[in-house]
DNA sequence: CCCGTACTGAGCCTGAGTCTCGATTGGGCT
DNA sequence: AGCCCAATCGAGACTCAGGCTCAGTACGGG
């Protein structure tokens, strides 16, 4: 599941003038044992043994490094996954709660787009997508209209996205 | 800024068997005064005559309606608007924290082709970039490498989204 | 071996949002 | 015009995520 080896983020976190300690190192392996994304408390109560401020600490550090990323799920509350070395998003599944990361080069016409007719400088964005895998498809059966998460713009169409 | 008429909200909420009370009334006016995005917060204090489970009950009614919509703010806050009546995705400012929306048809194709390569029935998402607007590109001179946001992609390059 | 800096954990604090429950009200019906 | 009940309201306690403080610990270079 990780992308990145302990040796590999030793030595991201060294290049900052940051350490790996054991209690960093110790979350690291928590997080590689969760499943393919969790929330705060999932660590926090994984990891007992490492204080509350250091699990959220080592959280925000791990983020900003990269080492792992923020999942917006459907209701909007946020949870956390290791991230691959490349850029990408995210495709969640409204029934099972899976998570699996994809990319995609046809966004970069629409931030261009958005670029030249907004005149703003686009620097970041979040895309997450919302749906049902093929496991969940296949064993309900293909059902045509679901419950959809609220608050997130339907794919046909409406509004809010 | 409203994109929809109380009348038409009466409507909409009528035809569901909700009233259009007037707490309800009050807090609409509320959220049209304010700018372009608010916190739950920032009603809250501006209609302190409404209590506070009915200004989160109402939020999340109006939220169900499509009347306002989720802004998923560069730190992971959530931010609520008045939603237009079509389907959009949200341009956010990093400095000056402006919201504007932005539709864009490409982004089906993105859709399509995740579908495809996944399996998955897409059935919503979320998009949200972010960047810096034209006033505040002006007044900057058009910094080259300003602070972005975190736990969010950049553009150019490496991970999240 | 010493020292400074990065780090840690316990506990307290805040902010966001939920739940409960008795009181209130809107509005269709007569 | 008045009744009646479901929908709604508001106060306040509660939960939960996450941040902050601060005194103590542990590296790693000199």
């Amino acid at each position: 599941m990780s992308a990145v080896t302990a040796d590999a983020i030793a030595r991201l976190l060294a290049r900052r003038g940051y350490r790996l300690t054991g209690p960093r190192r110790h979350l690291l392996e928590v997080m590689e044992g969760m499943g393919d994304h969790f929330a705060a408390d999932d660590v926090l109560s994984a990891a007992p043994e490492v204080g509350r401020a250091t699990v959220f600490r080592t959280l925000r550090l791990l983020q900003e490094l990269g080492v792992v990323c923020q999942v917006v799920l459907d209701q909007g509350a946020l949870a956390y996954r290791l991230a691959p070395e490349e850029h990408h998003h995210h495709l969640l599944c409204v029934e099972c709660g899976a998570v699996q990361d994809f990319s995609s080069d046809a966004l970069e016409a629409v931030f261009e787009d958005v670029q030249a007719r907004t005149g703003y400088a686009v620097e970041a964005h979040r895309l997450e997508v919302y749906g049902r895998c093929p496991d969940c498809l296949a064993r309900d059966g293909v059902p045509r209209d679901g419950p959809a998460p609220d608050g997130v713009a339907r794919v046909g169409g409406s509004r809010a996205g």
